[in-house]
DNA sequence: TATGAATGAGAATTCATTCAT
DNA sequence: GATGAATGAATTCTCATTCAT
């Protein structure tokens, strides 16, 4: 798929998908305009179209390309040998916040996308959706050590809700505007220790 | 503002209404068709210019109308007497899942302006955003009596991640499309009783 | 025709006509909104289609009366007795001004009127002006003493000259913005004065 | 300033503006149909803004471009070493109808737009006209050899009447709809032979 | 490959005119 | 007579997509 555009020289590719995700990220999918997204790749609108065919394909592709990108960037650096849940949360945290540093455009790119509900693209993409949050979280739910936390506490809420207000406590600093990358990570370690000390055994610690 | 539309008949209010919602919802701001909503409403085109003068008004109008009546059902059937976090949150989520079976399309379409990006609409909408936000949090988290949770506790960070999580667990009951009210209020009804137990004193359950 | 309108009480009339006169002026025939006429007359949509039957009705009404008052103005000042062509085409101007000043939309309106090339009215209008164009001519080149003229010179030459220049002599002004009537009237006095001697013989002077 | 549309082949770019100064100078700004352009220049809807960007633009264009081709014509082919007025606004005029017998249009649209007052384009063309007007009447005000008038006759008078009047003659074939090059030319030679017998000296006929 | 002129369906907005009250 | 809500055809402008070069 989209063979003609992977075959290309690593700087077009990345000025190509670069551009898109600016443009999309600012727009939205319907009223990206092509125009703007070719004018920025500094390439020629008749070139996208034989790279991808149509809007919707370059659109749909780069969404693929942002999620690949997060979960190989999370497979590759998070170590699989690390069984206590509340460090591998922090990991994986880190590893999107400084993402988020790398490609400025990706997350408002993956958040609108993900909202998305142009109908021209909306199936495809909830299908990905599936696919990428399920692999994502699954890391997270299995090769845990559920001995660490207190009898009588409920292991798997426990990790539901730290995903959840770790997403909640994520769009805060977002919101805020916060993306220096030592800040937002002391911060987010300093929230983790409270759950834990709610949570894991006295010795756990 | 928009006088000529607030004084119509409850019935053709409603009737524009739901279809502004729905289009916009299903669409997103750009691709949403006036003919579309015009259609669904059983009107002229003419005649919601007359109401509103542009898309963009009727916009901000349908978000602002549905911010307030989400308000307004919160404060007017949330009895302030009570002190109970837990029965604050879950009477607040039974309001919310009972305006989702009146108005379908409410949430989904609050939510995808959340995320609405269209140059043309995005300052006005995250302006008000704030607002209500704002006021729609306060009420969960003044007038809570702290004496009932567990000492060693942080109850503001308990408060704060149920919020979070709330709103996780609504969203993949919605994304499973349960909106059953009684079904879904039960499920929700359980999950609070599980962080209850784990953050309340034994006998303030 | 148009007897509704025509039973009005003055009051009404004015109100209804200066409106039509000064947003015919200010946009063309074309641009012009109704809406905008009846908000500055103070009546209702309805009611000028009554009156009037069509937009086109009230635009040609318009220019029909305006043409009508100023010819009016003319014959019922103009003193027949006189003879002297300067005489009279000072007098002429001098009532043209005194009009510009009480309505100062009228003459932007027939100008506009004038050039106004919208299919829909076009043909009326251009039959309308033959007639008053000639009637507005020939009493200047009718019962004109031709014997004060120098011999040698062709009269009729000289009072085409002086019509002609005379309307790019006011045109000039009126670009200028000057309708202070007094200075307009002066200035235009010493210009016919200079003609005059150039033309009349010593002792006509 | 619109590339794109200037370096067009000459057919096309003639097909084009004649085509919008005839609809132009038919219906005036506001009433001209871009439909009806686009049908008559033979092109689509689309590249008549991919040229020009909006109707605004296509018709402030073509004014510019006729007020220039008139200059142009005029400061070619004047000769420059030639001093007697007469003579200079003969050349002049006969220019005009020359460009008038080619370009059947464009005085009907520089006349209508003379008179444009719809708002959106009256600002831009008054601020044009100021400029071209001056330019083009210094030609005829200076490089006059004056020693050629009657003594006791005012040459700056005679100058601008003549003018003026060359402009009402004009506008009086125009409405006739003579516009036979040679018969027109005939005609206001004679008619400038009388202004010349009456103001110039004897021995400079 | 690479370009960008050309297309035309689609969308928002306007506004004269009608008509029930 | 008087009102102004309602209509819908007409108009400007956008933009994904094609195609000749």
């Amino acid at each position: 798929m989209f063979d003609k555009f992977m075959n290309l020289p690593e700087e077009k590719k990345q000025r190509i998908l670069s551009a898109a995700l600016f443009v999309f990220s600012q727009n939205g999918y319907k009223k990206a305009a092509v125009d703007e997204i070719v004018a920025q790749a500094g390439i020629s609108k008749g070139l996208i179209f034989h790279y991808f065919e149509s809007k919707k394909n370059l659109f749909l592709f780069s969404y693929e390309y942002c999620v690949n990108l997060i979960s190989q960037e999370i497979n590759s650096k998070l170590d699989h040998s690390e069984k206590d849940f509340f460090r591998k949360i922090e990991l994986t945290e880190r590893i999107k916040v400084a993402l988020l540093a790398q490609y400025p455009y990706m997350f408002d790119f993956l958040k609108s996308a993900y909202f998305e509900t142009a109908k021209e693209v909306a199936p495809e993409l909830h299908e990905m959706n599936e696919k990428s949050l399920n692999s994502g979280f699954s890391s997270l739910l299995t090769d845990v050590d559920y001995s660490k936390f207190k009898p009588g506490i409920h292991p798997e809420m426990v990790i539901k809700i730290t995903i959840w207000s770790a997403e909640g406590f994520m769009g805060e600093l977002n919101r805020q505007g916060k993306i220096d990358i030592d800040t937002v990570c002391e911060q987010f370690g300093h929230y983790l220790n409270l759950l834990k000390q709610n949570f894991y055994k006295e010795d756990a610690l």
